[in-house]
DNA sequence: ATCCTCAACGCAAACGTTTGCGTTGAATTT
DNA sequence: AAATTCAACGCAAACGTTTGCGTTGAGGAT
């Protein structure tokens, strides 16, 4: 167990300064080739590692963001943490990762917590339960950066990255009413959330120029995913003759899906199913999902680009950004528009 | 933008000087119950947070993890990402997560990076490149714990974390073979990987066991998930009287599925179909998935508890730790030994 | 010979903590 | 009354860097 090399040692053995050595390693003109090659040549020999947790102390600088998400799960995070840690990479910055579990209280915590680190900037994306944003202001007034991601708030009007739900679901729903369905089911995530409300207009948005709002259409939230089956049941019978299914989330669509197949329905002859996903689900299926692509790896790459511009003082915008979600046409969904119009 | 305040701040304000502040938050006996209760006061009123870089500098701790894994993929890693994050928080660690993009060049980096950044410990996932380890022991050799996490390497003996692939597989095998399948596909992934070795091994020792080893079965390893159709063309070909397959992960089994019902077979009917998984796809496929689990929580609950036992010197054990993977039995496997056996 | 310039380096403070040790004054003991 | 004890606090160094400024000496200009 050999005790850490500092820039002291180096100092010591070279006969000369902290300072010098510092400045050497830095590539500095106030020191000279000759010192600089000595200085390296020993560096590289004790295989020296700068101390970033002094150096931040002495900059102000941590080179590190935080993230704090509501919870990992399979779908759309792993794939924004590969777009945030690209972007970070990119920039030679570290992330840390924290969760709030879904709790307003966690997430307060955190927020204290991760300014006690004295991270450089953090990126949130918000629990079901926050609607007050004082806790977060209260960090961002000492400085710190912090920008919200995916999930937003709804109320308050912090800087954020997110993609447009409206817009998503609303083309969603063009797709499916030019495609010929005119009875169309809606499965929505939880009420609270914000982008659920969004998503949910613009599906009803959509609905609504089509003229399919009132004639045997329905839109629906389920709350927790293990009341899908018994609402699929319901929702199977009391609008058995709707031909298309959208589910606003990844989630949704794979158990909407299994439900379906379950039941021996066929998609797209018996219902076709359409989805806002990170899109790779999509591909697992059988047949492959037609979706609007939501990806995480786009979301993440902007908003930690954004954010650490910001750091670095290269950008002054604090604006909320919004990344349109495109179309993938695939085998879910039957085009009933080129079928005889019956009358 | 109020500036960041500071231990100094408070003792300024107060009359006294920092050490005794420092004091008086950590609650030390060697300050009256009277200036305790100023300082938590006048701390509360400035909603102070103490600076845990300055405070590592000096105590040289950080109570920070890296984790260093070869990619973020949706299927094992978020569980584990979760469980090492649950570990960590509540032994209050943070973690930070990079990845190596499956190059060892680019793993000596990140360990010599998360060196710099004075990390108390790290969670290494190792890549398929990863033979020599002499970039790990250097690290090590500063007396920074480093622990590996279900990739491990296959030459050298550091200490690790992982599931046993070898039983799991192992009893895969014999499930299937106890089901009254005679002829069995399975289906590998990288041959380069530890992980893909032990597995086959596994099934190969259960499949020998079972006197499967040369009746019309086959074992094959795919490097690249996209060769998986046309691999299983042949397979499907060439080994038509095949009665179950088994996959070695989750990526191969969603495709295996994907690719035997858009041919129009039938699970189980027509083949049956097994799997070591995380535990989370099988329930998104029709019929659920019978699988070994192999769960990225535990592992990761497992590895990091470990490694901040390590850290915080409540442990000396540097041996490999194998935790079993129960079996999950759901509807994807066929009883083949209920039927009258034809002889 | 004197002055100026400038390259190359050292000194010391600072970043915000923690902590060993010394100091103070009051209370207790003899 | 002198000595001892002890609680409560301050001093200063230290963690490993960076950086403003001062110092040094050599070389060129006058």
């Amino acid at each position: 167990m050999m005790k850490r090399i500092t820039i002291k040692d180096l100092a010591a053995e070279l006969g000369t300064t902290p300072s010098t050595v510092s400045r050497a390693l830095a590539d500095n003109h106030q020191v000279s080739d000759e010192m600089k090659l000595r200085v390296r040549e020993l560096a590289h020999k004790y295989n020296y590692q700068p101390n970033k947790r002094a150096k931040s102390l002495r900059t102000r600088r941590t080179d590190t963001i935080a993230l704090i998400l509501p919870e990992i799960n399979s779908f759309f995070v792993p794939e924004m943490i590969f777009g945030i840690n690209t972007a970070a990479a990119k920039n030679n910055f570290s992330v840390m990762i924290f969760q709030s579990d879904n709790l307003l209280e966690r997430e307060s915590e955190l927020l204290r917590y991760v300014h006690s680190l004295a991270v450089d900037g953090v990126l949130l994306s918000v629990t079901e339960e926050t609607k007050d944003v004082a806790h977060i202001e209260e960090i961002r007034q000492t400085g710190t950066p912090i920008l919200l991601i995916d999930k937003l708030t709804g109320t308050s009007n912090l800087p954020g990255v997110s993609i447009n739900g409206f817009d998503a679901a609303y083309r969603a729903g063009n797709y499916l009413a030019e495609h010929g369905h005119r009875k169309l089911i809606g499965i929505f995530g939880n009420p609270s959330l914000t982008m659920t409300v969004q998503r949910r207009a613009g599906f009803e948005q959509s609905m609504l120029e089509k003229g399919l709002l009132n004639g045997g259409s329905c839109m629906i939230e389920v709350e927790q995913i293990l009341e899908l089956p018994s609402v699929l049941d319901t929702l199977l019978h009391d609008f058995a003759d709707a031909t298309a299914i959208f589910t606003m989330s990844d989630e949704l669509m794979v158990h909407t899906h299994f439900e379906l197949t379950r039941r021996g329905l066929r998609i797209p002859d018996d219902f076709s199913l359409m989805a806002i996903s990170d899109g790779f689900a999509p591909y697992y299926l059988h047949p492959n999902i037609t979706h609007i692509h939501h990806s995480g790896f786009e979301v993440g790459y902007a908003a930690t680009s954004m954010l650490i511009n910001n750091v670095l003082g290269k950008s002054g915008t604090k604006e909320r950004k919004v990344l349109v979600a495109p179309l993938c046409q695939l085998q879910s969904v039957a085009n009933l528009a080129a079928l005889p119009v019956v009358s």
